[in-house]
DNA sequence: AGTCATTGTGGAATCGATTCCATATATTCA
DNA sequence: TGAATATATGGAATCGATTCCACAATGACT
């Protein structure tokens, strides 16, 4: 009898099988039920008996499946994060924001990336429900009605950041009026000739509201926009390249000052600018939105405006938690932005 | 009878409970055995029967939970990666090259962001295992001992980038080849006096390796180091300025050149040059590693290494995977690098 | 007609936890 | 001393899937 259990527990050891709660309990010379509330404090257990069962986890090193114990609580300690790309500083930082908060209440990122891929967003919905997140938090590039459909007929808690949908809480930028003050500020400079390279539309927040701010605000100007100026790149450095190589090239009328709606289509405007011996800011002055954190060390460093976007991920967490466990009813936040002054104007 | 179970189906669409294989095979007539079968094409389902079941899960969106499932089966198609900050581009890219792998295969990421706190680094190697990951890539920054036992011990296949741990399947980047490469280069360019910009030596790859490099190809020229050469840095920009205020103030033998090792503390050590009017590269030569996407708008554009990190995260991913999937005995992965040349020197 | 393989189905056990409930003992208070 | 309460414990059901097994029905082949 006691070759065989000898045997059994090498066998055991060498397999390293992970343990269950069950071999815990017989070690423990106790039941199940009091190991589980040894675990969790909750109902009685005896001093002896709480000891023998420390002892037991100490020495094996046993910790519960999490895997179970959700199954049978429906709560996994699990966020979903759709993201539409990792690779830029304000996808990471919003996660950075989002995961400092989360990691605080013991809860953990499942990681979903569209790689910019728009059905994708609507799988990775379903494919986060079936795996059982207790929310979703989605950094959202567009409203296009399917999505806004399925994130709305969703039974898990879910926060957007970045787009407004009804009914969904929405953490958002106040793209319109950063765009709004940051070309009042170009004009101030005595700008009154300014080209803008945006994206696309379908990007409600940074194609269409950058756009429309710096459209209103011209107007209200009585400033004319030709419409070379208006120039249409992709999110990232070439694109910027691109553009700021159309508006030099394809009309006489050439600007003085270009607004890009990110740091990194400034950053291949200036690129380009630099190869052509345009000076910055004294022939064209550059402006833009991100706050990048090399958006200070290229050269000129750049004026352009700070989304605070690690704290974006921070509100979208607190807002998600909140929800979570207890009912929230706050729907839209707007956050602050903050206009950075350097020398590329 | 009918009119209780109209109710009931009320109740049910209204509070949005999730569907469960019982209610589906209810509704279709069938066991949950034949709906089990159905959905993952093993053993015999009729026809008829398929299309009942087909039927169902259309009308009411059922999905299975995966929760449930990977209790049975041991697989829950998640990997745990464990990074020490998810904030820069290295750490992006890895991710992102990891995730274009993992997600191929039906994989997702459960991100452990250890906000370099290296106690967090073991601590989340439990977390994961009481997840049941079905593996895990550690991003490491050190190799303690107290790190490589609990990595070593671990029954759940795993994988580290950026550090070479005995036992354990490890993608490294070639600090120490790189390293003389560069030094020999800025050497080939004529730089004698030369100083170095590292980081603290527990982080065995950055900090110890590339100092190594450095400091035996100098050796190898017969090249003396001046102590104020060598500085430390953290892993960010201002420590760079820091380093090299240093360097330039705590001695009167300056030197002609600096070695950044990574392209942050680079920028920082440039930032500061400029501000003391002091010329790039021809008072003062910059080379540093890491090749990251601003290194070449910034002014001057760097020269760096490139050291491929996205590259790097899918050869982790894809040899977790086999791991997985088939016992893989691959032991060590040494990966390339790519000098690229700049004006910075 | 009888044997055998193929096809199809449902019941029941299982994964590893939590939690309700029944029961037993110890303690307190009138 | 007896009733009420607090403490302690284990048994059994449960969460939602998968999977083994037993059993039927059908068709094929001697």
């Amino acid at each position: 009898m006691y070759y065989i259990l000898y045997i059994l527990l090498i066998v055991e050891l060498e397999g390293k099988q992970l343990l269950t709660i069950k071999e815990i309990a017989e070690m423990a010379k106790v039941s199940r039920s009091t190991v589980s509330r040894a675990l969790n404090n909750s109902g009685y257990v005896s001093e002896d008996a709480r000891e023998r069962i420390n002892k037991v986890i100490e020495e094996t090193g046993y910790a519960p499946s999490e895997q179970a114990k959700s199954l049978r609580t429906k709560k996994t300690k699990v966020i979903g994060v759709i993201l539409p790309t990792i690779q830029t500083e304000t996808s990471s930082k919003i996660v950075a924001g989002i995961d400092k908060e989360l990691s605080k209440q013991g809860y953990q990122i499942l990681l979903a990336n569209t790689q910019l891929d728009k059905e994708k967003e609507i799988e990775y919905l379903d494919l986060l429900k079936a795996r059982q997140v207790d929310g979703i938090i989605l950094v959202a590039t567009n409203t296009a009605p399917a999505l806004v459909k399925k994130a709305t007929d969703l039974t898990i808690p879910i926060v957007i950041i970045g787009q407004e949908i009804e009914g969904l809480i929405s953490v958002m930028y106040n793209d319109y009026d950063a765009s709004r003050e940051l070309t009042s500020y170009l004009i101030s400079k005595g700008h009154q000739r300014i080209a803008f390279i945006g994206v696309d539309e379908s990007d409600r927040a940074v194609g269409l509201l950058r756009k429309q701010g710096f459209v209103d605000e011209m107007k209200a100007n009585n400033l004319p926009i030709n419409p070379v100026w208006i120039q249409k790149g992709i999110f990232d450095i070439d694109s910027g390249r691109q553009s700021m190589q159309r508006i030099l090239t394809e009309t006489d009328n050439t600007p003085t000052a270009t607004f890009a709606v990110t740091d990194r289509l400034a950053i291949g405007a200036i690129s380009y600018l630099k190869e052509k011996g345009v000076q910055v800011p004294d022939q064209m002055a550059i402006a833009s939105i991100g706050a990048s954190e090399i958006s200070q060390y290229v050269d000129p460093p750049l004026t352009t405006v700070d989304y605070q976007n690690e704290a974006a991920g921070k509100e979208a967490a607190v807002q998600l938690l909140t929800t979570i466990t207890a009912k929230n009813s706050i729907k839209k936040i707007m956050l602050n932005y903050r206009l950075i002054i350097r020398d590329s104007v």
